[in-house]
DNA sequence: ACTCTTTAATTCGAGCCTCAAAAAAAATCG
DNA sequence: CGATTTTTTTTGAGGCTCGAATTAAAGAGT
């Protein structure tokens, strides 16, 4: 049901709104904004310069580029890049990635570090964290006190509204609360997210137009995942987060998967299902828990020039993914997919059999559904890992409607 | 992105959180109606005024049950049932029901008409469906400016923001425009809507506490649809409606489907699929274009009295299911199911494999979620249909910030 | 029978918020 | 240098919700 409505909760609202406009253009002026938020220039004169002594926005007093015609000039408005700073942590495997983004949304400062988590105990794992923070904040040199957020990139599954993480391929470890750890250690919110999700939000914001209303962002790696947008909002698990459609089953029965069933689309298409059965091992191998990039590469190449063996792995690969798609298009209209992470570079070697599993599987009017590659997952993760952080200081800061302006 | 609010935006959506408490409590006094909408005592009697002097709501003037303790009594507000009327239309394999409600949600009229349509013509099919209509209106007596809305529920696909219906399997008709016909011969806004959305709708304002963020209705009939809610809002098609459930892939170059692929998950569950299986008829035959529930049901019984054959019937059936529940719970966590119509009787028949496969399938936390039965879809369906008939005059209503006051 | 108490509903003034219109500001054009 | 044009700010009006005070309508007590 609608929730009710009362005087204040208009002006944080509209602040909000203001927010997200200048955000997304970057830069704009006043009249822009009545006009994008079909606000009166009156409130939206109030409002900004609510904002601007509040830190939030700052004039562009610099040089306009002038010319622009008759009339007192418009003043550009943007975020202030100085009022706020993020922290963005990307877990991977064997490696954690730590940088600091500005209010505008540039990194600032990106370290990485090395860490080996198969054999943590969780009190080192979260030391080790914090510590690699801590290090990359000092390095910094910002000051203590503009931190206003920490957001977590993992891949597996988080959980508990985003405080911890309940399951990841890159630890043995499970319910791991980093959440609660970050905000004990730095006094901040914390959330995690998956990075399938990540991703889908990034594209999300990069490109509105296309990437608007539906799609599903599926990331081929070492394992396989999926961030899904339906009308305009992300879909999560309802009890975790991360639709899995990795683990969507395939083939009952089927080749062993990382997660411990058998039959997964990963054990079909994620890099260790490739190697595995390129090498022509037998389905039932343990996955390794790491392969090298190049190695699926060397397999593409070798499909590419001709290899049966290579042709048929990709070729199975194809079809595991298809078939997922399948199912999902008979749950909701077909929609448009975004092929993420170095295996849509195989894209070529698989494109055949998915469309031809859509036809097969009912899902005719899917078949010449269009399918986007993006072979870097990294940047998507981090621009997404930022949205999340920036927008959630957003939403904070349109609700202190009053003059805290915090020094 | 959030709209942007003006002043009386506030009164509307006051409006219409006071008319939704309203209708959910049938009677409440204005000081409740204050409390369950966070609203001050003051705003509610403005707005309420406002709402009986428009004719939407009326105060219960009659015996209030007394000796309820000291103070002044509190005075009960019903939705008008006389305000407005609604003409809801279901369509079914060779019938039509049409129905009248009042603002109120109560049935004041109801007939049904026989109605072939496997060989019609659109122009035929459109003054059928006017004819009895406009017979059941005009046999109810009521006004003829009384009708606010008509809301339609089918089988099948609709599409066009619920203007047409796509396809249907009551008649080989296509992309018929039933909601242009009837807002044309009757001048008001009329939507089609598929028959699990419905059921699904109804479900969740029936028992809000059990059917409120995630679930899905699955309908068990001559085909197999399904209504799905997620984070609370209904999931339609992103292009036309209703999610396709019984059509996911089941068994690749399986059995034949009504749809005419091979393998759906209702080649294997519905009516039709568990006769054909039953009576040793080879997957391939097309499948009836009706079968009667009481056959359904002999096979049933046979299979509790033990006939392997049945079991077997049953079992596969089951296997579907479960297969497509578990391709569901990969990609959003597990939800609560309730299974409608007729075939939701054969449960007991079918609930062990279902359960096994969702635990081969990779589902094993889903093993064991909780699963409903409610073996009357008509009732469901038609009460959908209201709901989806009131809610939306309600919001035009809400809209109506003003004095209309239409007579 | 009358007053006191209790609870519900209404009325009234204050405080926000947005908006339209007017005014001020800051540039270009002639 | 004044007229024109466009942006931004200021001002006053109108709406909405809220808290407090007031009125309404019952039961309880003497």
């Amino acid at each position: 049901m609608t929730m009710v409505l009362r005087s204040d909760d208009m002006r944080r609202r509209n602040r909000l709104t203001i927010m997200q406009i200048v955000r997304r253009r970057k830069e704009i002026s006043r009249s822009e904004i009545a006009q994008a938020a079909a606000l009166s220039p009156a409130t939206v004169s109030t409002i900004t310069s609510d904002l601007i002594s509040e830190g939030v926005l700052i004039s562009q007093t610099g040089e306009n580029p002038a010319g622009t015609g008759r009339g007192r000039p418009s003043v550009g408005l943007s975020m202030n890049p100085e009022f706020r700073y993020a922290v963005l942590l990307i877990l991977k495997t064997g490696a954690v990635n730590v940088a600091i983004v500005d209010y505008a949304g540039a990194v600032v400062a990106q370290q990485d570090f090395r860490l080996e988590m198969t054999s943590i105990t969780q009190p080192e794992f979260r030391s080790k964290l914090t510590a690699e923070i801590r290090q990359t904040w000092s390095a910094s040199g910002l000051d203590h006190g503009l931190l206003a957020r920490i957001s977590v990139g993992i891949q597996g599954v988080t959980g508990s509204g985003g405080r911890r993480m309940l399951w990841s391929p890159i630890t043995p470890l499970t319910e791991v609360p980093i959440g609660d750890w970050l905000r004990d250690e730095f006094g901040v919110p914390v959330r995690l997210a998956n990075d399938c999700d990540l991703i889908a939000r990034a594209l999300h914001v990069r490109e509105p137009e296309i990437y608007h209303e539906n799609f599903a962002a599926i990331l081929l790696a070492h394992g396989v995942g999926m961030g899904l947008f339906l009308r305009g909002q992300i879909v999560n698990g309802t009890r975790s987060s991360g639709t899995e459609f990795g683990h969507m089953m395939y083939m009952p029965d089927g080749a062993l998967c990382r997660c411990g069933s058998r039959g997964c689309i990963e054990a079909y298409a994620g890099d260790y299902a490739l190697i595995r059965s390129y090498s022509g091992q037998i389905d039932d191998c343990p996955p390794p828990p790491r392969v090298e990039p190049a190695e699926v590469d060397r397999v593409a190449e070798a499909a590419r020039s001709g290899d049966v063996r290579a042709v048929r792995t990709f070729d199975a690969a194809g079809r595991a993914i298809g078939s997922g798609l399948a199912g999902m298009f008979a749950l909701v209209d077909p929609f448009r997919i975004v092929l993420v992470g170095h295996g849509a570079e195989a894209f070529d070697l698989m494109e055949d059999a998915i469309r031809r599993t859509l036809k097969n599987c009912n899902a005719m009017s899917a078949e010449d559904i269009p399918i986007d590659l993006f072979p870097e997952e990294l940047p998507l993760i981090l621009e997404g890992c930022g949205i999340d952080a920036l927008t959630e200081i957003d939403a904070a800061q349109a609700d202190q409607v009053g003059e805290p302006v915090r020094t």
